[in-house]
DNA sequence: CTGTTAGCGCGTTCAC
DNA sequence: GTGAACGCGCTAACAG
């Protein structure tokens, strides 16, 4: 039977064991030696009281909370789950643990949760696509150790882990290309924001190199979601230009776009082929399940993990190793008919 | 120009402003008046060291954290996010915050996050959705408050919140009912599980207030993922009896209902009508727009937030207000024609 | 109103 | 190996 409250303190435990507090301490810390007796009168001591560390206290005295807290914007949303995943798991084997805040893709929010967690004193800081400024960002990580995953600061302070959405969305191209298509679309993430002008950066390039001319009333803006997607899909559609392929800047407006061509009984891949980014778990089960360049999210969380822990322990973040970009191809893509165009 | 380091104490604000420390945390939290020439020293000398208070320290003197933990299973599930949002509004409106770790389906990793939660001395806890047996939560709720939101513990110790699945179910099927529909089957979550018998229930109880027959010909497990839905939807298909709607116990497993049927050249709603459960963001996209029953999760993040900030502050928690669920009627249901079934 | 003195629970010297 | 004493940064009595 254990005894109820949570009160209980290392202190009683070391009374109850016969011992001195340091003793316990020691014992818990693994860091010395103590002999076989004690300890098993600590163990049962231990347990008897149901004594659980204070990790208040602990934090105040060692200045080392063991916990470095997240960042994110959506703290649900299908993107980040892996990236979360793989940041836990490469946390938990430093001994360290995660806790989460949200963003919610709001500045001033934003940098309340960030002081906050330094507030908490966590040990590090992992951004995962913050919108912060880098002035912001700057100034905040002179106080912690900081890892910027998918971003790109200009602040020397601040270790930056990008993704690579320019050769992710040459990849999404150069597959239409190979696939016999000219004339393709492309329905845009959010002006201004680095991710979405690397993905249409990509898009124009890989048809460059391919040799077909860039002509932007192919281009129309879905701003990464949904709705945008069916407004970008059916502002293409109504300008009347010819086009067999569409490559939206992200899943999310991928799925819109599919539904615009619903609602017009227009088929995929039959009618247009489409390929979406960031490969979210629904795309294997959309109707077609969709075409989509995946980004390795969980290695990457993983990564900035390492590089925080790395960060916190005063040695410098090993060099990123080249995550590799995978289009995965399902069955929202068609090859164009020899001849046609 | 402010000083660097995150390491500047009350302490040393309070000797740059030449008063004591008291004074400082005193004006700080705001429990005292302080004359407005020191208010000014105070303030400047804040602002110059760039003093943040270290919440560790406070949380230790003051035995509280203004904190609550929230365990989630999933951190980033379209799901959990509404509640979530609810759960920050609400506790932020009591100045306390919300800080989320993951138990992912697991069991043990659920205690264990729970109990970090506790050593962490949050205020407060809420379960979003826990897996944990009885038994556990009893224990670990002497220690702490402790709501769970979308279950029902046995132990008293615990404010449960619970979701009203049985009448959520009703409501589908009753739609169907309305719509004509007499054959309608049902593709079924995890067995075992409290939320999924109670959907089970619903619909059985359902049937029977119309006056038909329960049929478990008509049942088949999706265990509430896509690919579960997928293999329920061929069960039914292949079992050749007829019907002309499927009720699926949640989103999920409807979207891989809907792949199914996809495949074997089948429409959503004119061959078969399809209800889901839960209302994810995605349904409004999916092809058809999928019907579907809505919880009102966001409310329901608020009620257990208030909950656990009354049972922090030694208040009894506010009866529940009881939330209304709503069926979201789209595009992927249909009367079915007089005389026809 | 404000300074002084004690802790909060734990880790960590420093002696033995 | 082990105990005593001190300190982490802050709040909370206790006296003015």
């Amino acid at each position: 039977m254990s005894i109820e409250s949570n009160t209980v303190t290392l202190e009683e435990v070391a009374r109850l064991a016969g011992v001195s507090t340091s003793t316990v301490s020691r014992y818990l810390s693994g860091t010395h030696q103590v002999s076989s007796e004690k300890k098993a009168a600590i163990d049962s001591s231990i347990k008897r009281l149901n004594y659980r560390p204070n990790l208040v206290a602990r934090g105040l005295a060692k200045g080392r909370t063991m916990t470095v807290g997240v960042l994110t914007q959506e703290i649900a949303s299908s993107f980040f789950n892996e990236a979360m995943r793989g940041v836990e798991d490469a946390l938990a084997s430093h001994n360290y643990e995660a806790i989460f805040v949200s963003g919610h893709w709001n500045k001033v929010e934003e940098e309340q949760r960030l002081l906050s967690l330094i507030g908490r004193r966590v040990d590090g800081v992992i951004l995962l696509v913050a919108d912060l400024d880098d002035e912001i960002m700057d100034r905040h990580a002179q106080g912690v150790p900081m890892v910027l995953l998918g971003g790109q600061s200009a602040s020397m302070r601040v270790h930056s882990l990008g993704f690579d959405h320019y050769s992710g969305a040459r990849m999404a191209v150069q597959h239409f290309v190979e696939l016999g298509h000219r004339r393709i679309a492309f329905i845009s993430g959010p002006q201004g924001r680095h991710d979405a002008d690397e993905r249409l950066r990509g898009y124009r390039e890989a048809l460059e190199a391919a040799g077909i001319p860039y002509d932007e009333r192919l281009v129309a803006n879905g701003g990464y979601v949904e709705t945008g997607g069916v407004t970008a899909m059916n502002t293409l559609l109504d300008r009347g230009l010819p086009f067999s392929a569409v490559f939206a800047a992200n899943d999310d407006s991928a799925y819109g776009a599919m539904l615009a061509m619903y609602r017009r009984g227009m088929r995929v891949p039959d009618d247009i082929s489409l390929i979406g980014y960031d490969d979210l778990p629904h795309s294997s089960f959309s109707l077609p399940p969709l075409t989509s360049v995946r980004q390795p999210l969980r290695d990457l969380g993983r990564e900035a993990a390492s590089a925080v822990v790395a960060l916190i322990e005063g040695r410098k973040p090993p060099r990123a190793t080249v995550a590799m970009l995978e289009l995965i191809v399902r069955e929202s893509t068609k090859a164009l008919p020899v001849g046609s165009n």
